[in-house]
DNA sequence: CATGAATGAGTTTTCATTCAT
DNA sequence: CATGAATGAAAACTCATTCAT
């Protein structure tokens, strides 16, 4: 999903006549794909405030003028960047709740999920890259607090109709959960999904069998 | 305990013969302990990458020169900064484990320890943002890894020693989990220790009660 | 004068057969006159060396290619645009004169009418900035010198009419005086009309009644 | 007074012992007064908005990096080099103002004074660059209509205290005229101090001869 | 006539680091 | 041990202008 792409989108020579390679608009729009995609990468591989504009149009094969052309500032397109792919896991992550059947095995397959995700994988260092830089930018954080705000909610409703208690408290504490294993899976790889997911599964105790919906 | 200090070392004239404020030798501690200081000050508000020379001089109070004087690099003493303080907080975290009783009664503990820090606190994102600089740092990776291992082994045992079952994942969830929180408290004031402190509860569960050591 | 018009003129969609809003060429004409004022309001604004094609084209509510589809440069808009206000400025400041009878009133008509721009108004500032970059154009400058030039004459005829003695002399150090009034109203706003003008009138002593045309 | 240096500073080669061609910290202040040079001419040459740091360096014959390592921003260099250069100008008119014996004679002088400065000259531009820069900086203002009212309450005191009628506005439309003669002459070779005078001599009318003190 | 993507050199500013004193 | 001036590269960002559509 955040694959690198070949680089030099511009074709070098004259299109030629009836050959119509690439709408401008749709040559812009790829561009503005190509430097969020970019930006992903180098904000898990240096790090939020370690991401500079050269940085930045080199790996997305493109000049450098056109990043502040396309976005209104590096901090922009980090945010914007981040924000698109942090819902983008999001996303992924409402999928798997919808397949799972009880609590235990969401808990289980919500962190197998996670397992995809190799040691330093970019999804997870993103989220905490993500979060730290919220600290300092008031529009990142209320964007960033609504995803999880959210994501937390919807866990709670889906908790709550299988009978665990507390489901708020509890879908709060699972999601921070989630992400403290992720940012110590870059520190120690022996923190593993088949290690956490017997602990964890013990944050959601069911009380009574609900009706299914 | 990050507590910014008095600005301005250096005396302006010259000692005077007799007067003697203060050893050579001394004040060089003393600028390298303020220069520690300024440096877990910054990484928390600018984050790890954010950080400069001139930065840190002034909030230490002490000519930029200093810096790579005392330091061989930025790098380092970030990291040095960052791995004294990381140190710190892990032996108050030990103290706070010695004075409980139960698991239920550490769990509590612990999160009440870390509430003194409100919201965006300087130790809960001085661990993320160390964190995510040993991704990109060996050295320091070895050094926080170590840490890290450290307390986890410690507080499974404690945690082993009073009948929690499976206490090496057990503390290794439990702390990540604190960090977790830690890390979404930055986004969502509404995550309190009195909001997680049942849930979290539930991992320590106690199958049966040890000898007390 | 100079206020601002709505911006948008392009027409979203095609104009469709029939209902044809605006002649193509009319559409050309009022870009061109949207651009110019534009241009006196960001001279005025940001200073003659601080206006950008892009500032100029958002301002006028136009796609930024236009700005050099035209005129030749920015520079060539600036010039064309500040000598047209400047034109508007002096044909405002005779028919003044004509409504005067006396010297003294006329001195008294054309402060208070130059009062009505209050404190750092565009007029003033914009006759400033356009003699200063007259200083670095040559052309611009044998255009500003020209209409100077005339207002001068013109107005050195209509003293000598009413018997002022040394009538260039005195319309030169009369207008250099007005600006240079307008100059340092900017800077302290005590430099009213009502103060200036009873000085001012010490310029035009009337020797002799001539008989009014 | 705002001439050229020669270029380059800094020495090649090592000093050699026992030669100490400058202390650190002279040079330093020699490089903040040629920057402060640099800046004058630069802001009469090209305008206000128009001088850029690679050109302030170039011009003092110094290293890009000094610009921003003595001097807060560009800005804060020109807003610091114009209040000087327009504080030594009013010094030196008031010096003018000492030496005159009738407020005829000062007009005169005065005029006279600046008839030194050629057609474009640095001083009269300097003012015109300075006021309208005020127009846009907030600080500058104050610090340059510090100077002017400076100005005209001495030249009000020395004016009423010779029996000029209304010293107060007549200094103050004195000094506009003044500035507004400055600016005309980059327009206009024509309007010289021998054309000027004795029509702004019309300015200050002695009704009675107070004793001179 | 109009668009807006693109370019590459330009801008101001900050950087880590060195070094003479 | 300490200073602070100096450097040259690199940071973010803006520029006037061109051009394919």
């Amino acid at each position: 999903m955040i694959g690198r792409m070949t680089k030099a989108i511009t074709q070098g020579g004259r299109p030629g006549p009836g050959a119509s390679p690439m709408p401008a608009v749709e040559r812009g729009n790829q561009v503005r794909r190509r430097l969020r995609s970019a930006a992903v990468e180098l904000i898990v591989e240096r790090g939020w405030t370690g991401v500079s504009t050269r940085a930045l149009a080199e790996r997305a094969g493109v000049a450098p003028g056109l990043v502040h052309y396309h976005f209104p500032s590096v901090q922009g397109l980090l945010a914007e960047a981040a924000a698109d792919a942090l819902c983008a896991a999001a996303t992924a992550l409402r999928r798997v709740l919808e397949q799972a059947g009880t609590p235990q095995e969401a808990v289980e397959m919500l962190l197998r999920e996670l397992d995809h995700y190799t040691g330093r994988d970019p999804v997870s260092l993103l989220f905490a890259e993500t979060y730290l830089a919220a600290t300092r930018d008031e529009a990142l954080a209320r964007v960033v607090g609504g995803l999880l705000t959210d994501f937390r909610s919807d866990l709670a409703a889906w908790l709550g109709e299988r009978g665990v208690p507390d489901p708020a408290a509890t879908a709060a504490v699972l999601t921070a959960a989630i992400d403290g294993i992720l940012l110590h899976r870059a520190m120690d790889p022996a923190m593993t999904a088949d290690m956490a997911a017997p602990v964890l599964r013990r944050l959601c105790p069911v009380t009574r069998q609900e009706e299914p919906r």
